[in-house]
DNA sequence: GGAGCATGGTAAGTTTTTCTGATCATTTTA
DNA sequence: TAAAATGATCAGAAAAACTTACCATGCTCC
């Protein structure tokens, strides 16, 4: 029923009216004018009617053509707005990435690599929010983000985990604390002291140190709240480094040696979906920048 | 720079998606199935993204893919809109038509002939309007109107004229006129009475029977004024017979025998451009319609 | 667990479309 | 009137699109 038009024809009737004559829109096209002829007379016959008056020496449009003009202009400039930015997209110059991480990633390492990342991409807009690792892992499966920068992963067959590095779990209190002039600590030095629990200590269950939790009475999810209650000195907590806040003066970060407990931080993402570009431009630039540092050490 | 995306593989993605797979697609589409996964490849060659999911057996949508099928959608509807649009100008189904005929015909003739042409082509618009003769001469040298009913044609060399018929010119008089009672009249017959000239009196030039207007010296533009003169007696006018309005019971119509005269009447068109389709449809309606009527006898 | 039936991808050859180069008929320009 | 420019035409060449046949893989159902 409906003829498809091809979308060069139409291009070509407008290069003929744009540069005034067949001879002309053929070398503005890098055609043969034989060729803007047959496809211009191709198209008039597909419509049914002629576009350029035939008998004048000049290429004039006919009334029909004077009515195509202005649409075939505006389907062509379509076709060409369509393609520039689904090109841009493609090619990473335009897009949007959702991603989420855990808290400590998001205040402590995000900041720079965002700034360089937006840098190198401009024209990429992001969205970064965080959460705990539970909810960035399901945030990622849920398709909420498209990345997710988390630890604690629980092997799954619809997620892939792209490791990034490793960050050691310690032992944090004030500086008067007895614990806080050790360079490492084994957990049994920790017996002796009120445990505040916190978001990351589940870090420790599997480990010989796990027998602390069972002691302790006192959980604080709210980071705020948690070094406000070390700085009170109301006791010890546990905290992976990253997530230790160096700007406090009074707190201190002790390692634990024995045993040596890590969180491995990394990127998260559906195993079989593939990233939209922007979000592709993104893991590639946090995998390359974080590549050389496996471990945090400062 | 921007590569050229045809509109076909953008068809064949949106079946694959309607369809629900590559094979599904290609039936629909009368196509073999290698035929949609190669230009689909094509495809993403262009764009440098894949739009499908390579790893499951179902045909599934990248995020780029998910980004692009909403914009090949509205791009592939615009095309079939201006499409189907075209066509239907073309082939007469829609369009427009401005007309300008002298009064006579636009009053006389016009009316039935529209009526038989809307039924013919419903869909085209049509503007009629009317003027005298030179009026709709120049309508149509300066493109206001495509066509125009008009008499009095000098040769131009930019308009063209098709007759179509010839109109007697005959003398109006009330029914008591000493004139009213005669089948034919010589013009010196007129010489006694008091002749008023109207818009068509110029028809007389040229002939013997010029002379009578050198001693008239009334003239009547407007056809309601000038019956009402007529039916008051005041005195007798030359009208072609198409001009004359029968509905006035008290008005006779009487041919001029000596010298015989006659208006021709045609369509008047631009000579070297040419019509809408719409326009073109009612020239060909008009010169089928009154191709036999070549004199208007009643 | 393997036959059977889907899925989509690949390769070689054919058909269709599109383009070129040479040439022609007209019209405009100088 | 000669020269230059316009667009149209035609046969053959180049490019694109399509088809048939075949392959690899994943899923379903005895």
């Amino acid at each position: 029923m409906l003829p498809e038009l091809k979308l060069a024809p139409l291009r070509y009737v407008l290069a003929i009216l744009d540069s005034g004559g067949f001879h002309a829109a053929a070398k503005q096209l890098h055609r043969s004018q034989p060729a803007v002829s047959m496809a211009v007379r191709d198209l008039e016959e597909r419509l049914g009617q002629p576009l350029f008056e035939k008998g004048g020496g000049k290429a004039l449009l006919t009334p029909f053509g004077r009515w195509c003009e202005p649409r075939f202009r505006e389907l062509v400039a379509h076709h060409d707005r369509v393609c520039r930015d689904a090109l841009a997209i493609a090619r990473q110059q335009r897009g949007r990435v959702d991603i989420a991480a855990v808290p400590s990633v998001a205040s402590r390492l995000m900041p720079a690599l965002l700034a360089g990342f937006l840098e190198a991409y401009p024209g990429i807009d992001i969205s970064l929010q965080d959460g705990h690792s539970e909810r960035v892992n399901e945030m990622v499966l849920k398709g909420e983000v498209e990345l997710g920068i988390t630890s604690l992963w629980l092997p799954d067959d619809t997620l892939r985990f792209d490791a990034l590095l490793h960050d050691d779990i310690g032992v944090v209190c004030r500086d008067d604390h007895p614990l806080a002039q050790q360079n490492a600590l084994h957990w049994r030095a920790l017996k002796p002291y009120t445990l505040i629990r916190n978001g990351t200590s589940r870090l420790l269950e599997g480990s010989p140190a796990a027998e602390l939790l069972t002691h302790s009475t006192l959980y604080i999810s709210n980071m705020i709240s948690l070094t406000a209650m070390l700085e009170a000195g109301i006791g010890v907590t546990t905290l992976p480094r990253l997530a230790f806040q160096e700007e406090h003066q009074r707190l201190r970060f002790i390692p634990l040696a024995t045993p040596r407990l890590e969180r491995r931080i990394g990127l998260l993402r559906r195993a079989r979906q593939s990233l939209s570009p922007a979000a592709d431009a993104m893991y590639g630039y946090l995998l390359t920048q974080l590549a050389g540092r496996i471990s945090l050490k400062r």
